[in-house]
Formats: C-alpha cells, sequence, structure tokens
DNA sequence: TCCATAATTAAATAATTGTTTAATTGAATT
DNA sequence: AATTCAATTAAACAATTATTTAATTATGGA
C-alpha cells in the first residue's frame, strides 16, 4: 500500500524503508534543521584528536615553539609540526618566529570555552 | 654543552632536540596540565563526524526512529544504526522499542550545549 | 662561507574509520 | 505458522588520516 503516494519516503540506496509506519511528512522540517549544524563537525575533528586538544590546551597557558611541544607531548617535531599547519590552516594559533625558533599561541581564544565545556560534561559523566 | 644535564629534554625518537635555547625546566608542570585534557577528544571525534552532530542535534528536537533518521540524512539504515551504535556506547542516546520499530532519543541533554557553543563559535568567525 | 640547529615539507607506510552488501534477529500482521 | 518489515550485526571494502623517515629551508654563530 502507498506506493508512490505521500507517505513515501526516498533513499538513495533504498526507497522501500519503512514505508507504512514512519512518521512521514514531518520530517521535511527537520531536513532543514540539519543544515544548521553543517560545517560544525569540521571543528570537532580538530578536537578530535588528541594531540591537537593537547596543543591548544597548552597554548592556551602560554606561547610554545615546536621543540617545546615536542617535548611535552613526547612526540617527535615533524609530527607535531604537522599538527600545527592544520591548526594553523583553522586560523586556531598563531606563530611568530624568533632567531631559529618559532613560537605558537593561540588565535582563536574562544575555542578554549569549547574545550572548558567538554571538561565540564566529561566531569559531570559517572 | 648540557649533555644529560638537567636541561637535556628526553624524546622518544630523538632526545637532542632543542637542547640548548628551549624553554626547558618549565615544560615539566605542562605534563601535568596536558593530564586535564586527557580523555576528551574521545567526545570530539564522536562529534568529529558530520552523521554523528546531525543524529544528536535531530534528536534534541525529538525523539525519531532509525528509518525516520535514514530518511532525513538519506543515508542507508545500516549506515545509521552503525553510528547509533557508538552513540549509544558512549552513553549519549538512549532508545525505546515499539512494535518493529526502536526509537532513539538523547541521554545526555548537555551535549547539546556543546554543539550550541561551536555554533556561537563558528558564527564569530569571519 | 661553512656548520649546526629549529622547523617545514614530501613521500611512504601504518592505522583507523566509515560505508556497503548480505545475513540475521525480533516483532507484528495475516 | 508463515510472511513482512524495522533494525542489528558481520564481513569486506574504500577512504581518510596520523606517524615515520628523509630531504629541504631558514636562521644564527663560528
Amino acid at each position: 500500500m502507498d506506493k508512490g503516494g505521500l507517505l513515501t519516503n526516498r533513499h538513495s540506496p533504498n526507497n522501500d524503508i519503512c514505508d507504512t509506519y514512519c512518521t512521514s511528512g514531518t520530517t521535511g522540517d527537520l531536513k532543514d534543521k540539519v543544515l544548521e549544524v553543517a560545517g560544525l563537525s569540521e571543528l570537532f575533528r580538530v578536537l578530535g584528536d588528541e594531540t591537537r586538544t593537547k596543543i591548544l590546551y597548552l597554548l592556551s597557558h602560554r606561547e610554545l615553539c615546536v621543540c617545546d611541544l615536542a617535548e611535552i607531548l613526547e612526540m617527535s617535531l615533524p609530527a607535531v609540526s604537522h599538527h600545527l599547519r592544520l591548526l594553523k590552516a583553522m586560523r586556531l594559533v598563531k606563530y611568530r618566529r624568533e632567531g631559529k625558533m618559532v613560537y605558537y599561541s593561540l588565535d582563536d581564544d574562544h575555542i578554549v570555552n569549547l574545550i572548558r565545556e567538554a571538561q565540564a560534561h566529561f566531569a559531570e559523566e559517572r
């Protein structure tokens, strides 16, 4: 029943899912809602890597050079540099050259709010 | 100079990085700071996937069955189910069976705060 | 000018992760 | 009991991403 009618859902992979019971017709407005979070996960993905969250948190305390970060994080210099490059591309950190060394600091201060919010969330759990 | 002394840094891959100039000695306390954000990125990684952020945001409006989500997100049912499983494991969503269908809703309401905070951050940019 | 060091970049490898297809489970309807 | 449909699970595949090693750039000091 209801093939091609108002209640029929259209999926790319399978357009016969949930024909009969689903609350179709009311999902239309939710498709628009989804657009409100489009692009957000790009930001979360940056923080989804432990090393990068650590770097941002460390830089929220003071500016540090690449080798400082490498030492604190116990990682190789190129690995750290790679992450910094990504953070730089996302305008989250800025850098300053002083002699042989390059000092990094936060370019976007309110990224720390996000980290603190997550900490609060984490604290409430269990 | 300073081989093996107080200012010597120790890296797993290379312990001769930045021996001379780096602000060593003051990095010790920062190693402890790093522990404060340990585990946080697990949470961010969940939100680092666009589909999962969308699911959580959708569920913040009302409970939805798997096929609703599949339709709204225009994805296959197993794909959605796979993400829900992860969200379930992280205690971010809960489910309720009603007949053939399984309805999902937020188990952890303040995850939405994190999303809203990110939205605010996003809005301020540029 | 030559050497040493901090940092970046490139290429290759290793590891993780998301999606698809197919098979299975669970519940309701006939 | 058999069939149908929503959902889950498993296995295979595809794609992305992090780390390593090696080479290169840039700056300062001998």
